[in-house]
RNA sequence: GCGAGCGUGGUGAAAUUGGUAGACACGCCAGAUUUAGGUUCUGGUGCCGCAAGGUUUAAGAGUUCGAGUCUCUUCGCUCGCACCA
């Protein structure tokens, strides 16, 4: 540990022994403090129940062979400041690090190599501790877990097993989106414009039996519990629109011997409806085929529809079609008979899969009753039908017993006959599907599922978990989508858990998100081997105080991991409803050209350079200076230039400490300013404009000759979040003997931090005309006479009638002629 | 099309939330020191003008004593969703 300054030499001589002629040497620096965090275990936790807990969560990296990119630093350095800092004011701050370790990449070059995916990613893992460990943050190592580790997984696993008991985990056989080129079913949020998100494949749709678990059951609960939390705007719109929630009515119209129900939000346009549409997919074309007059026509097109893919099915809004010829439906509302007829508009997952057609107020409808000539009855008053759909509101006409009501009036009406009448009923819908939970991979979770002939599907007994990843010859997937865990031989079959009889086990594993889904939990209590994490440690730790991560997480991970931890909070398993207290974001970093980083464009920042080159401190407060927090920053190696310029001006600045001189009040004036914004800004995300005000009383102490050592001891302790390796050398040079982390932060005044002159603007009619100095607080008629002195402004005022003048107390004063 | 947001010097950006626009930094210019230079230090730097002064936040209008900030219109950009009935 540092030796501590124990007053029997000078203070100059002590400063002298630091061997000053020495320019600011980062690396032996940095490299020294990490060693001794390390050895003295600085930023390890415990619970203690004396102190408040602080906990901070940033999103854990994929380990990619690639290794840490400039982007990652962002977030781990915004949060790491915020621990920091929190730490220093008395918090016991959790921060820790893991990795969402299974998935494609490692695969890939297990096809491509041969190595087993277990065996380059750890060697990732081990690469990117490193390289996070280089950057000095303040993560509790022993606390670093991975999603691909058995002791992690098994809990997983048990998570999953939890699902299939209370129902929500189940397997169906649905056309899911199948990436031709990775081989594998997508959920829907991993779907980006009809192409595979990863690779940028388009997705077909392919039939196939999947695990699904039912996130649409927790739907409302997701967009509600979004009031209470402090997550910015952004996020909470996004999954709002996401889950897409509409309100309205279910509405059976009668079709053959069937009933054929719709979705509407507006069912009080029911007399405008003028035809029925339904998706190519819905059951009854099936059903009726018999009964059609033009089999063959609905055939090709239900099969060219077929053979669309989503992303072509989306792109074209052109109208397309075929009328079910020889079966009416009947509206119920009015009895009339309206034509039915299939097209490729009507989406077959969403609603029923059909729908009662409104071409008077609904474009898509308008736009497909002319193609196909049908009537359009105008229902509600208003726009001009002859032109375009009118989709606004407006008083119900042609409409029987709604005629003259307004849209509220109308619905409930409409929904009161309906039930009255026993042909409908209001109903909830959403956008949001269930979770598609089967990847046809090697690398992830074996699904703790086995098929029995007897009794279906069981899951694995508790005592059987970790359910551990099998050998296979090969880790190709198949054409046919077939894991590969299909040719893992032995561990294919093993007895029903029920019943003893032969059993096949799940050769699916499960996607990357699921790991992610509860790894703040586990952090609380990362080696327990008898629960995922003890109560007293989860009581004490949870919630997530902080959690900042990417913005295209927000309708993935976030939004499952949120559903995760509601259902273990109905098992009983955790105390809140909700993971994440305050949810933000970062903007990405890109090129200095403006275009994104990538391998194939050659303008990637490694880290390992930056820090090779200026050092951990440097790279760590130019990130937080490059620009505002949540919005893209381009790379700059000149502005890092600027910033390694003011590191080393701190570590200069050291020379200039002597241990007797006592700061003025000018001084003080200029350290409580910079501690008050400091601290501020820190809390607001605002770290570019915290960085500029350390600049600006890092100008001022070099404006000083001597400089008193409270001064300095301030600007470290200020600096100690952003720059932690600097200011633990500096804070030991003073001769304090502890690490600066383990100092208290300083406490801002305001009243020392305020000016005794202050400058005025004088304006004449809003326009500034100078400028004063007034004591601080001066009185309004003080401003006022002050600036009347001053040339410019008698000059203007000449001749002219004053008819108000108004003094913003120590800002401004204006004089209105 | 719908939803969210943005537009300020040569560049990245600030602006106490309606009160001196351009803090802080990069770049540039001039000077000093120096190993020839990259280093370091000092001063200058929105635009027009020698200056006094004028003018300036995408464009236009409005509210106000006062607008980068609030309201409306137009133009431009970014992100998310997208035939969701």
């Amino acid at each position: 540990m540092n030796k501590k300054y124990d007053g029997k030499e000078t203070f100059a001589q002590w400063q002298e022994s630091w061997k000053l002629e020495d320019r600011y040497n980062f690396k032996t620096i940095e490299k020294k403090w990490q060693a001794i965090w390390d050895e003295e275990k600085a930023y390890h936790v415990e619970p203690d129940e004396k102190k408040d807990k602080f906990y901070a969560l940033v999103e854990f990296p994929y380990p990619s062979g690639a290794g840490l990119h400039v982007g990652h630093p962002r977030s781990y350095t915004a949060l790491d400041v915020i621990s920091r800092k929190k730490r220093m004011q008395g918090f016991n701050v959790l921060y820790p690090m893991g990795f969402d370790a299974f998935g494609l990449p490692a695969e890939n070059y297990a096809i491509k190599t041969g190595v087993h995916p277990a065996v380059s990613t750890a060697a990732n893992i081990a690469t990117f501790t490193n390289q996070l460990k280089s950057l000095g943050f303040c993560f509790d190592w022993d606390r670093c877990i991975s999603t691909c580790d058995p002791e992690y997984y098994k809990w997983t696993q048990w998570m999953f097993i939890k699902f299939f008991e209370k129902g929500l985990a189940y397997k169906d056989k649905i056309a899911i989106n199948w990436c031709p080129s990775c081989k594998v079913g997508l959920a829907n949020e991993e779907v980006v414009n009809g192409c595979c998100e990863r690779c940028g494949a388009q997705v077909v749709r392919k039939d196939k039996e999947q695990w699904m678990i039912a996130i649409t059951k927790y739907a409302d609960r997701l967009i509600n519990d979004l009031d209470d939390l402090d997550f910015i705007d952004r996020v909470k719109s996004q999954q709002v629109n996401w889950i897409g929630r509409s309100e309205g009515a279910e509405l059976d119209f009668k079709f053959g011997d069937d009933k054929l129900t719709v979705f509407t939000t507006r069912p009080d346009t029911a007399f405008g409806v003028t035809y029925m549409v339904l998706a190519p997919e819905h059951e009854f074309v099936q059903k009726y085929m018999g009964k059609f007059d033009n089999q063959a026509e609905i055939k090709a097109y239900v099969e060219a529809t077929a053979k669309k893919s989503d992303l072509q099915r989306t792109q074209d809004d052109s109208k397309t079609g075929v009328e079910l010829k020889g079966i009416k439906a009947i509206n119920p509302f009015n009895g009339k008979e309206i034509p039915v007829f299939i097209s490729d508009y009507v989406l077959t997952g969403y609603g029923t899969g059909a729908i009662m057609a409104v071409p008077a107020h609904d474009q898509r409808d308008y736009d497909f009753a002319k193609v196909f000539n049908l009537p359009i009855i105008q229902v509600l008053d208003g726009g001009n039908i002859a032109e375009k759909a009118f989709e606004e509101d407006g008083p119900h006409i042609n409409s029987s017993f709604l005629d003259g009501m307004n849209k509220e009036d109308g619905m409930k009406a409409a929904i009161d006959y309906a039930v009255e009448k026993g042909f409908g009923r209001s109903k909830v819908n959403f956008k949001l599907r269930d979770w598609v939970f089967s990847r046809q991979r090697y690398w992830g979770e074996p699904i703790p599922m086995v098929y029995c002939e007897h009794c279906g599907w069981q899951p694995i007994p508790e005592a059987e978990l970790p359910l551990k990843l099998p050998e296979v010859p090969d880790y190709h997937p198949n054409d046919e989508g077939e894991s590969p865990l299909s040719k893992a031989g032995d561990w294919l079959y093993t007895k029903c858990p029920k019943c003893g009889a032969k059993a096949r086990r799940e050769t699916d594993t499960m996607p990357n998100w699921a790991g992610s889904s509860w790894y703040f939990l586990r952090y609380c209590d990362p080696h327990n081997d008898k629960e995922f994490a003890s109560k007293e440690a989860l009581d004490y730790w949870m919630n997530v105080d902080w959690y900042n991560g990417g913005m295209e997480h927000t309708t993935l991970h976030l939004l499952y991991s949120r559903f995760w931890h509601k259902f273990l909070y109905d098992c009983g398993l955790v105390s809140t409803k909700e993971p994440y207290n305050k949810r933000t974001s970062h903007g990405m970093i890109l090129a200095e050209n403006g275009e994104k980083m990538s391998k194939s464009r050659g303008n990637v920042i490694n880290p390992d350079d930056i820090v090779a080159a200026y050092g951990a401190d440097t790279f760590r407060l130019y990130e937080m200076f490059i620009g505002p927090f949540d919005q893209v920053a381009m790379w700059s190696d000149e502005s890092l230039m600027g910033v390694y310029r003011f590191v080393g001006k701190v570590y200069n600045l050291f020379k200039k400490v002597y241990k007797d001189i006592v700061p003025s009040d000018k001084d003080l004036r200029a350290m409580h300013k910079c501690i008050l914004e400091v601290t501020e800004r820190i809390d607001q995300m605002k770290f570019n404009t915290a960085v500029s005000s350390l600049m600006t009383y890092v100008n001022y102490l070099s404006g000083l000759d001597k400089i008193a050592p409270e001064l300095y001891s301030t600007l470290l302790k200020l600096m100690t979040p952003f720059t932690p390796h600097l200011a633990e050398e500096m804070w030991a040079r003073l001769g304090n003997g502890n690490l600066i982390i383990d100092a208290e932060w300083p406490q801002g005044d305001k009243a020392l931090a305020q000016d005794d002159v202050v400058t005025i603007a004088v304006q004449i009619c809003g326009k500034m005309r100078g400028t004063v100095e007034v004591p601080a607080n001066a009185s309004k008629e003080d401003v006022e006479k002050a600036a009347m002195t001053l040339d410019n402004v008698m000059r203007q005022i000449e001749g002219k009638e004053i008819r108000k003048v108004i003094v913003v107390p120590n800002k401004i004063c204006n004089i209105v002629v």
